[in-house]
DNA sequence: TGAGTGTCGGCTGTCAACAGTTTGCACAGT
DNA sequence: ACTGTGCAAACTGTTGACAGCCGACACTCA
């Protein structure tokens, strides 16, 4: 059986800056970049063995993604999460997912349910082989499939861009305590939305969700508490931290 | 009274770039460049008098921002506006903005509803003169009101995001006839927010915007008919379309 | 006459170089 | 010692140039 010869997509015909975008975005989603670190250009475009071209267009878009942050002249860097960006980030989850799941039930609530229950079940198939990770991202799955739902493109696009900027909680919160719980919880949102019950679910979202802030918040602190070397930008002084450059260590390969 | 010295807003202090896209993101959204036509670099390049580079960086800031749309390899270009593109735009809108009411409810209600009310006295004013523009500003500077209402950055960069993309529209409608109706429905719409009650704005935000998505509609199909080139897109043959490239005519300057 | 093929022009993606600005550091002055 | 100034390095923003790819046209052959 030979492969059959199919035309290319053209959305696969991707472009370096494309390629290099998409690393980029992992790297700053797990982390691997501290928060404050100043992303030269230069650096990454020795790192990814290409020019300065494509990186910049990566960083221009990571920017307007919203997972990096840009001073004019002074570069773009990893922001720092405050906790009001936590809150905010979930709250505006919290608007747009409601929102998408009365549009969702008008239309096959069926099939998302089915869905739903399904990853629902893989989440406790990680969590029993302690696969935080693996949780974390069938955590995101879930809250996607709401959205998907909606069968709207400009929904599931604006939803993926918070969801991205949450992508790092999600690695952080793989590590806080009292993550046994995310499955219980996602299993009784799945059980709800089967009811068809949007006023319910809205409630029972925003508890999901302001537990998971209530825990980052307190991850953040003791983070910061840890490192403890500069109080933290509230002060917005004129020009305040000075530049904070890595050599990015182990990022590209 | 001399003026005090101020420290620079680091926004403010745009780069080439910058006012690049804000001009063309102006042309765009007003309409200036027909449907299909291919931004071609260079052409832009000449016309507003600077390098490709910052040329670049606008096209693939306005294409992330769902103005434009690009092919790998074949251009930027203007996207053929769809009725199917028309409903998701505004089902977007009508999810994200009745979730933002909710959550500026719960703030400060009073101040809200003072400066849709403000608006509302505007767009009469602009109605009695025949400003059909000016009606439309403040069409988009009601709807903008509500989510900004909601102190959350995020949401409120979302919603420009979609906004941005019905600006298009909106020029369109100021066309459209039944525009009379625009100055009351808002005015309507302030006043159930007035009353508090979520559901109710809910429900009349849907009706509103259904109203104008048929208008809408009805429009595009009438400016189809009067072209009549081509058949519009819907095939989706490998490589369909011949390349239309334009001048731009009068467009920078 | 029509289908298929080769060639040419144009454009995007990418690269390398230049100029202005910002930052960090050292030195002079108090 | 401490503050303020001047300088140098580094980086971003911008420009110009090059190569591969895409589309159109003309030519050949059946």
């Amino acid at each position: 059986m030979t492969t059959p010869i199919r035309p290319i997509d053209p959305a696969q015909r991707s472009t370096l800056g494309a390629m290099v975008t998409d690393q980029l975005r992992d790297h700053v989603i797990h982390g691997r970049f501290r928060p404050g670190t100043i992303l030269g250009e230069v650096v990454l475009a020795e790192q990814f063995g290409v020019s300065r071209g494509p990186i910049r267009e990566a960083l221009l878009r990571l920017v307007q993604e919203g997972l990096l942050r840009r001073e004019p002249r002074r570069g773009i860097s990893v922001p720092r999460l405050a906790a009001s960006d936590i809150v905010d980030v979930y709250g505006a989850r919290e608007a747009i997912e409601g929102a998408a799941l009365a549009v969702a039930l008008a239309g096959d609530p069926a099939s998302l349910v089915a869905d739903l229950r399904a990853i629902v079940a893989e989440m406790r198939a990680a969590e029993a082989r302690s696969d935080w990770l693996a949780v974390a991202d069938l955590d995101m799955a879930f809250h996607r499939r709401i959205v998907e739902a909606t069968e709207s493109p400009r929904l599931a696009r604006l939803y993926a861009s918070v969801l991205g900027e949450t992508l790092t909680y999600f690695n952080m919160i793989a590590r806080t305590p009292g993550r046994e719980r995310l499955v219980t919880e996602h299993h009784e949102l799945a059980e709800i939305i089967a009811t068809g019950d949007v006023e319910a679910y809205r409630r029972a979202l925003g508890e999901h969700l302001a537990d998971s802030v209530e825990r980052l918040i307190r991850q953040a602190r003791a983070q910061e508490a840890a490192h403890s070397d500069d109080a933290g930008e509230g002060g917005s002084r004129r020009r305040p931290r000075r530049r904070e450059r890595r050599p990015a260590a182990e990022a590209a390969r």
